[in-house]
DNA sequence: CAAGCGTGGGC
DNA sequence: TGCCCAAGCTT
């Protein structure tokens, strides 16, 4: 376990500024309303990991009001979770929500856990959403590191333009330093870096004429030198079984009765054999079922 | 552990 | 236009 030293004058000013700036600028979403259940803020997490959240909020809006408590959606079929998903993308995130209900109802009496181990342990959630679940609904003060906090922090701290692909011991280091003791700010400040990072410290053209601590940025006082780390590789996508798992599946949530095999090729004309593939996969992830009359979504 | 997993908006 | 990226997780 490394330790990180972030000098204490610098730390104050971190702290002051950047709460300060979030008491001001935070979005009104309304997973954050003082009102919002430990069961909506984690479907809010889960439905966030790898998605804008300005596309989460109207899926979380009909998930919510459909299936208020865990029990409720424990007692759906899987399927309808999968349908409700809509368009939000990795629909694995879906199925795994369903079971995190029903594991819920099996084991913490129908309550989001409130340890981050215990949180850790329920599907589709990483060392991020155990954290961010803990931290906000529960007031927890868990040292939570994502995308966001990681640049901004690589960059008000470390002086760097971006972080390395994969989260570092230097950066848990870092993250644990810079969390503020107090238990009600160490939250607030989960949730602030994360806002800073998504609203004004951003990946590409970063709004750093508005951040509140340009002044004390190592990026900033080094002159802002672009990122010297190994080009990203961007995903492929056109012809990929991503992108044939997508079209299989909106088709079968578009459709309320189960669709037959020859009706699935029509997502991808160009290749049956490819279609029986991605097909073969959806099934293997619980995503596809075969039926007597073709394939549905899962009951 | 590197690769696979959706989708759509912004530049 | 094509590429990059967005509150990651799993195997």
């Amino acid at each position: 376990m490394s330790e990180a030293r972030i000098d204490d004058r610098v730390l104050g000013t971190l702290h002051a500024r950047i709460l300060d700036w979030f008491s001001e600028h935070a979005r009104d979403l309304p997973w954050r309303s003082a009102t919002a259940s430990a069961w909506e803020i984690f479907l809010s997490e889960v439905m966030s990991q790898q998605t804008p959240v300005a596309r989460v909020e109207p899926i979380w809006r009909e998930w919510i009001s459909r299936w208020p408590t865990p029990f409720a959606l424990a007692d759906a079929p899987a399927g309808e979770a999968v349908r409700h998903w809509g368009r939000l993308g990795y629909p694995r995130r879906a199925l795994r929500l369903h079971e995190a209900a029903r594991a819920m109802v099996a084991r913490h009496d129908g309550q989001v856990p409130t340890s981050y181990e215990d949180l850790l342990a329920l599907p589709g959630v990483g060392e991020y959403t155990a954290a961010a679940v803990a931290s906000f609904a529960h007031g927890d003060p868990q040292v939570v590191i994502d995308t966001n906090i990681r640049r901004v922090l690589v960059r008000a701290v470390e002086g760097r333009a971006l972080p390395a692909p994969s989260l570092t011991a230097r950066e848990r280091a870092v993250a644990a330093a810079a969390m503020p003791s107090d238990r009600e700010q160490a939250n607030a400040w989960n949730a602030a870096v994360m806002e800073l990072g998504a609203l004004v410290c951003t990946a590409r053209a970063p709004r750093c004429g508005d951040c509140p601590v340009l002044e004390i940025c190592a990026w900033q006082r080094a002159g802002c030198p672009p990122d010297d780390g190994p080009a990203r590789r961007g995903q492929a996508w056109h012809g990929t079984d991503r992108q044939v798992r997508g079209r299989i599946l909106q088709l079968l949530r578009d459709t309320p009765s189960p669709v037959a095999r020859d009706h699935l090729d029509t997502v991808w004309p160009q290749d049956p054999v490819k279609v029986d593939r991605c097909l073969a996969g959806l099934v293997e992830d619980g995503l596809v079922e075969p039926v007597e009359a073709g394939y549905s979504l899962p009951a």
